[in-house]
DNA sequence: TTATATTTTTAGACGCATCTAATTATTCTC
DNA sequence: GAGAATAATTAGATGCGTCTAAAAATATAA
C-alpha cells in the first residue's frame, strides 16, 4: 500500500508524462518540493516496482505503476463529479478537496460511487473518467476554433481551467454539456458569434474559443 | 490545522470521557499505540489549547477541544449516513471508510454534505448527528426490554455493534428506523415475539433486546 | 572543445509520530 | 503506612518525508 506522498508523486509523474517527460524539476514543481526530495521518492518507487528510474536517465511508468496512477485519476475525476453534480458545488473550487479525497482506501467505495453517479464518462471539467478497468472511453473531439457557421456541438472539455476563464464561462451560463450554435465567425479577430440552446446569441473571443473541447450535437 | 495523529488522539479523549474519565492506557488502547505515545501528544494538544492536562493527574478537553471533537464526531457520522444511505453500503461496514472520510480538510464540504442528507438528526447506527453549531438534538428513547405487549416502536439505536449482533439483525430485516410491534413477552427466558410492519412475526431473544433502543413509533 | 550553466543526485540534518526501556507517581493491599 | 502492583512519564532510538548544502552528471555556448 502506497502512501500520501508516493501517491502524489506517482500521480504527478503520470501527470507530467502526458505531455513529455517526467524531469525531477517538474516533479517538484508542481508538488512544491524540492528536487533532492523527488530523486529520494522515485527510487523508493522503483524500488517498489511502480516505476522505471536510472540516475540522470529519467523515469517512465511500470504496467503497475500506470495502473495504480490511473485510479487514482478515477477517484480524482469521480469525486469531482460528485462534489459537482451532487452537492452543487461549483466546478471552479473542488479541486483541492478532490485532492483530499482521492486518497482515500476503499475499492469498494470508488465502484460505489461510481454507480451512484451513473458510471459518467467525463467529469465536471470534460475530462474522461477511467473505467473500474482503467480503460477511457475517447470521444472525438475538436476545438471549437476549427468550428464554422451553421455547426451544432456540444462543449466536451475546457482545456485551461484558470479560476478567471471558469468565471467567464459560468457568466455566460456556459459548461461542460451546454450546447451551441455557431452562427458566425469573424477572421479579422477570431472570435465568434454563438447561440446557446436557450438564451440571446453573444460572442466569444479567439481566446476563449481555444479553450473549448467540443464534440458534435 | 490539526494532523491526523492529532485528531485521532482529541477523538479519543472525547469519546473516553463520554463514559468517565479518559485515562493514558485507556486512549493508547483505543488507538493501538503506547502509553508512552499518548503522553507526548497529550502534550502537544495540550500546548495547542485543546485539553487541559497536567502529569499524573488526568485529562479533560477545552472549550475548543470539545468543539473540534464534536466537529469529528459530526463529519463521522454524516459521511456514515451517506456511505449506507445513498452508496448502499452495508450499517456494519461503513465505520473504517468513515474514520478515513472524517479527517477531510473542508468545511463546506461538510455543510453541503449535511443539507444533501437533508440534515439527518441520526446516523445509520442511530447515534445523534451533531450539528453545525455543535448542538445534538435528543430523543427520549428507552430499552426494547423495557417494553410491554401490544407497544409499538420505532429501533432508534443499537447500544453494543458487534458483527455478529449486526449480521443477525440484518438477517431478521431489522435497522436503524424499522419499527416493531410487540406482541408478546416471554417471562422464562426474556424472549420476546414481535412482528415487522411487514412480515411474519418472529421472536428475539433475551440478548439482542437488551441492546435494542427504541422511541414510541 | 573547453568552460560555464543547468540539472540531478548524494550526504547529512530536522520535525513528527512512533517505539522500547528505564524512571517516577499513584494506588492497592496487608 | 510500608511494600507491591499498576499507571504514567521521560529519555533515547527509529522510520519517514522533508530540507539545505555540496558534489556529480549532463547540457549549452563561446
Amino acid at each position: 500500500m502506497l502512501t500520501r506522498a508516493e501517491e502524489d508523486h506517482l500521480k504527478a509523474v503520470h501527470r507530467l508524462l502526458e505531455d513529455g517527460i517526467a524531469s525531477t524539476n517538474a516533479i517538484a514543481e508542481r508538488l512544491s518540493t524540492k528536487t533532492s526530495s523527488v530523486t529520494v521518492m522515485l527510487q523508493k518507487l522503483t524500488e517498489k516496482g511502480l516505476l522505471n528510474y536510472q540516475p540522470y536517465k529519467g523515469v517512465t511508468l511500470t504496467r503497475e505503476g500506470r495502473e495504480q496512477a490511473v485510479a487514482l485519476v478515477r477517484k480524482h475525476r469521480l469525486w469531482e463529479t460528485f462534489l459537482v453534480e451532487q452537492l452543487g458545488f461549483g466546478w471552479d473550487e473542488v479541486h483541492e478537496v478532490a485532492e483530499q479525497l482521492e486518497h482515500i482506501q476503499s475499492p469498494k467505495l470508488v465502484d460505489k460511487l461510481d454507480d451512484f453517479l451513473g458510471n459518467p464518462a467525463f467529469d465536471p471539467h470534460g475530462d474522461p473518467i477511467p473505467g473500474k478497468d482503467g480503460k477511457v472511453r475517447l470521444r472525438q473531439t475538436k476545438r471549437l476554433e476549427m468550428c464554422g457557421p451553421g455547426e451544432s456541438v456540444r462543449i466536451a472539455a475546457v482545456s485551461e481551467t484558470t479560476d478567471g476563464l471558469l468565471r467567464l464561462l459560468d457568466s455566460r451560463g456556459l459548461r461542460i454539456g451546454s450546447y451551441l450554435h455557431v452562427q458566425d465567425v469573424h477572421v479579422f479577430d477570431g472570435s465568434m458569434d454563438v447561440k446557446p440552446k436557450t438564451g440571446a446569441p453573444f460572442n466569444l473571443s479567439k481566446t476563449v474559443i481555444h479553450h473549448l473541447q467540443v464534440e458534435p450535437a
